[in-house]
DNA sequence: GGCCTCCCCGGGAGCGCTCCCGAAACAAAT
DNA sequence: ATTTGTTTCGGGAGCGCTCCCGGGGAGGCC
C-alpha cells in the first residue's frame, strides 16, 4: 500500500544531475539545457514523480484563501451567502474553498482539520450543533490562532458571529399567522443538529404561548431542511383525518415547497385550505408561482458581512476582538398565506 | 503591509526555552511541565504566533482530498453533481472541496494553482472554454501529474471526461416541439463560455435544419444561465409585437424558470400560448406547478462515476488511461410543452 | 549523603525543496 | 593567446518544523 513516496533527489540521482536540476526542470526555469531537460522530464514521466510543495517554504507565499464550511451542498441559501462571501473575498484578493459537512459532525471536523493543516487564511463556519455534540475542534481553532467566523450562534464559543434573530423572526411569522385568524398551526422544524432550527422552533413556540385568542397548539413536527422532508412530513400530517392545521410554518424554504406540493397532490388548496408559510426567501421563490410568503433573510448581505469580519481579522493578525453581528430580517407576505376560510368572512 | 512572518525560533527566543519545547506545547505533548506551558503559551498568544504547518512536512501525510471546480455557485446543477461526487468521496476516505470559478476564466486558473499548491489529490473540473481562451493551467496539471477528471469536453486535452451528449439532448428536445407541431421556436442558449452551451445550441440547429416541414426558424438568442437571464431574455423577445415564437428550447431550467415568470407577467400561458422545454432536470423540479418539461441529465450519477474515475487515477498512481464516459439523458415531458394551439386543436 | 529514577527540556539532525553563487565549458571579442 | 561573456549545471546553505536522544535537576530511597 504505503509506497515509498519518490522524492526530487530520486529524480536526481536517476537522472544523473543534481536537485537543483531537476528543479529547475520541474519549475520551467530556461536556465536548463534542452538535451538535459528532456532526459530529466523522461525521468519525472517514468516515476510519476510530482514535487511535495508543502517542502517548497520560501518564496512566493500562497495566495490568501478563506474556507466556507456548510452543511448541506444542496441548500440554495448556502449559495446565496456564497455569492457575498465571493464578492468580498473576491475584491479582497482571497480564494475561496467551500466544504460541506453535509450535518455530519465528524465530517466537520475532518474538514476543519484539513483545512488548518493546509494554512487556510481564516474560515467562514455554519456549525454542526447538535446536543452535546463534541465542538472540540472549534476551540482548537481558536488555541490555534486561526481567524473564523460562525453565522450561527454557538453556546459558550467566544467568537464573531454573523446571523439573525431566529427566534424574533419565526415569532414574527407566526404572529402573523395568528393575526389572520388561524387557530390551528403546525410547525413543520428543522434538522437536529442546527441551532437555527431549534432558535426558530422556540420562536414559533413563544408566538404559540402568548396568543391570547383561542388557539389548539397543533404541534411541533420534527421534519428536516430538504424539500423531501417537508413533502413527507405534510402527506404524514395533512394526510391523516380528523383535525387538520389550518397553517404550517415551515423551517425553510425547501420544506415549504415540500408541503406544497405534498398538500396539492392531498388536494388541498394553498391559501385557501391551508396556509404555508417558508423562510430564508430564496432567489427562486420569485420565479414560482404560487409565489411562497416568507421570512427574508439577507443572505448575501451576511455572506457579505462575514467574509469581512474574517478579513478585518486575518489582516489584523488576530490583534481585532470578536464582534457580533445581528442583522435584520422582514416578513415577506405573498400568495401562499391567508386567513382561514372560516375566519376570512365571519367575526366583523 | 508585508509584516515579517513570527516563527517558532522567535517564540523559542522570548519564551526563553528551545524550539522543541515550543513545538511541543503547540501541539499539546504532555512531555513539558505546566509553568514553562503556560509562559510559552502566553508568548504564543501575544505574537498570535501560528506554526506554517506547511513546514511540517514529516509525519502525519495529510487526508487525502480531491477539489471540484464549477462555474457557477448559485446553480443547483452543481450541487447535485457534488452530492454525487460526495458520496463516492467520502466512502472512499476522501475530502472534497469546492471552488467557484463564477464563469471567470482568470478565476479557475488561480482556484488551480491554490490547488495544486496545496497537493491536493486530484480534481474534477467544470472548465471555462470561451472562444480562444488560455487553457495553459490545464496542460499545466497534466505536465504536474496531478490527476483530474473534466466533466465538460475540451478541444484537444487528452483527459477523462463523463458528460452527455449533449448535441443529441438538445437535437432531440427541439425535434419533440418541431413533431408537435412547433413552426416557430426559439433558442435562449447559455453563456458565450460554456462548451455545453455550444454544443446544445448545436443540437437545436440541426433538429432546425433537419426539419422537413415549413418551419420558420425564430432564432437563437443569447440569454444566460441564471434565472434573470432566462425572464429578461423572454421579456424582451416576447414582449415585442408581431411574430411570436410558439416555443422556446431553453439552455436550463433556470432560464427556464425565468421564461415561464416573464410569460407569466406578459399574460401568456405555459403551453397553451407558448411551450417551454428547459434543461438539466433540477430536483426542485418536482415540486413546481406547472411542472416544467426538460432533459433530464443524471447529473448525481455523472458526479459518483467523476469521483470514480479520479479516485482509480489517483491510486494507480497516474498509470491510468484517460477514460471517456457519456451518460444517456432522457426527455421528461411534464405540463410546460404541448401542441401550439392552432396545430392542437384544428380550428373547430 | 550517595545513588538511582523520573521528568523536563535543549541540541541538533533531518525533512524535501529552492535559492544563491560559483565552477566548468565553450564561444566570441580583443 | 588572453580576456570577456554566456550558458549550463552542481554544491551547499537555509526554510520552519519535528523527532530522537541525551543531559541535568529535583526528588525519593536506602
Amino acid at each position: 500500500m504505503s509506497q515509498k513516496p519518490v522524492t526530487m533527489a530520486d529524480i536526481a540521482r536517476h537522472a544523473g544531475v543534481s536537485k537543483a536540476t531537476v528543479s529547475a526542470v520541474v519549475n520551467g526555469k530556461d536556465s536548463v539545457g534542452d538535451e538535459t531537460r528532456v532526459r530529466v522530464q523522461a525521468v519525472i514521466d517514468h516515476f510519476n514523480y510530482r514535487p511535495r510543495s508543502a517542502a517548497r517554504l520560501h518564496g512566493d507565499a500562497a495566495r490568501p484563501c478563506i474556507g466556507y464550511i456548510i452543511k448541506e451542498a444542496r441548500n440554495p441559501y448556502y449559495a446565496e451567502a456564497l455569492d457575498g462571501i465571493l464578492s468580498v473575498a473576491q475584491a479582497a484578493g482571497y480564494l475561496v474553498e467551500v466544504a460541506s459537512s453535509e450535518g455530519d459532525l465528524e465530517r466537520e471536523r475532518a474538514i476543519v482539520e484539513q483545512f488548518t493543516a493546509q494554512d487556510i487564511s481564516g474560515l467562514v463556519i455554519t456549525p454542526i450543533l447538535h446536543e452535546d455534540a463534541d465542538l472540540s475542534h472549534l476551540f482548537e481553532l481558536k488555541r490555534l490562532n486561526v481567524p473564523f467566523v460562525l453565522v450561527e450562534r454557538v453556546r459558550g464559543l467566544q467568537a464573531s458571529l454573523v446571523d439573525i434573530d431566529n427566534v424574533e423572526a419565526a415569532r414574527a411569522a407566526t404572529r402573523h399567522l395568528l393575526a389572520d385568524g388561524h387557530r390551528a398551526i403546525v410547525h413543520f422544524a428543522g434538522p437536529p443538529y442546527s441551532s437555527h432550527s431549534e432558535e426558530r422552533a422556540r420562536g414559533v413556540r413563544l408566538a404559540f404561548s402568548e396568543s391570547r385568542r383561542a388557539f389548539e397548539d397543533a404541534g411541533v413536527v420534527h421534519a428536516g431542511d430538504a424539500l423531501e422532508d417537508g413533502y413527507r412530513a405534510a402527506l404524514e400530517r395533512f394526510g391523516e383525518a380528523g383535525d387538520r392545521p389550518t397553517a404550517v410554518v415551515c423551517y425553510n424554504d425547501l420544506v415549504a415547497l415540500g408541503v406544497v406540493r405534498a398538500l396539492r397532490e392531498l388536494g388541498l388548496r394553498v391559501p385557501e385550505d391551508v396556509s404555508v408559510m417558508g423562510f430564508d426567501d430564496l432567489d427562486i421563490l420569485d420565479y414560482l408561482s404560487p409565489a411562497l410568503s416568507t421570512v427574508h433573510v439577507p443572505k448575501r448581505e451576511m455572506g457579505e458581512r462575514a467574509a469581512r469580519l474574517l478579513i478585518e481579522q486575518i489582516e489584523s493578525r488576530g490583534h481585532a476582538q470578536p464582534e457580533r453581528i445581528t442583522l435584520p430580517v422582514e416578513l415577506k407576505l405573498r400568495g401562499s398565506t391567508a386567513p382561514p376560510a372560516e375566519a376570512a368572512s365571519p367575526t366583523p
